[in-house]
DNA sequence: TTTCCATACGTACGCCTGTACGTATATATT
DNA sequence: AATATATACGTACAGGCGTACGTATGGAAA
């Protein structure tokens, strides 16, 4: 997943690439990254393609899809399927700054006026 | 996380009362409850005793704290450290019906008041 | 041209997870 | 008392994840 994020973020981009992305704090083996790439793309959610010597990677899943994915697993698993109570965690236990909660207010706001359409 | 969901639902039970919490379209073999629990047990979430032939378990680990590092696990790697980002997506998404909406506004606006106090 | 460096690619390995079987044994049923 | 049933507990096994090593090879530096 972090190897994915870096994907979607810079775009198309070589091992290297992707590696030099990390900070010191999070410090990957190249041969790792490089093996991470690889099973992503076996996996279907990027290609890949030779230029010359070097691995150039695609993301080909749209981020949208895999989070979709990933958070519904962990809403079910943790919460029985319910979204409502992860929101809630989050909320409540201040893992949400005040312009981050106006900014979900505002957002509530147009899903209401959206949905009423 | 499934079964330790259960253990905090009905309190203290035993392999049997677990097992019969899930309903048909999950069914699991009691054996495999039994090992859940087990490797509950081992990563410190459960303790247990065994009455009589019997053993029962109860949660040690609280909801918030497995929560917590769960959604905290998530964050991290879908959204880099990000809560806001997966807020924003499961509101975006429709994941929340009106009422859900509803009440997550109340909650903001609690959060707003407590803080400013 | 010889040596070094970067890269690809195959392979490894321990741990975790999901799922369950088999066996011993204690309790309930006949 | 003999048999069936339930339970605990040890064990298994495939697949995934996190992490990386080793080796071959092509291009760069000396």
């Amino acid at each position: 997943m972090e190897i994915a994020r870096v994907l979607w973020e810079i775009g198309p981009a070589t091992v290297r690439e992707v590696f030099e992305q990390f900070p010191s704090n999070r410090d990957f083996n190249f041969a790792t990254v490089q093996t991470y790439l690889r099973r992503i793309e076996l996996k279907g959610y990027a290609t890949s393609t030779l230029k010359g010597r070097v691995r150039t990677y695609t993301a080909s899943a749209k981020p949208r899809t895999v989070i979709r994915d990933a958070v519904g697993d962990l809403v079910d698993r943790l919460f029985g399927g319910e979204s409502l109570p992860l929101v809630r965690h989050l909320i409540e236990q201040r893992e949400i700054d005040d312009k981050g909660l106006a900014e979900i207010r505002k957002l509530i706001d147009q899903m209401e006026k959206r949905e009423s359409k």
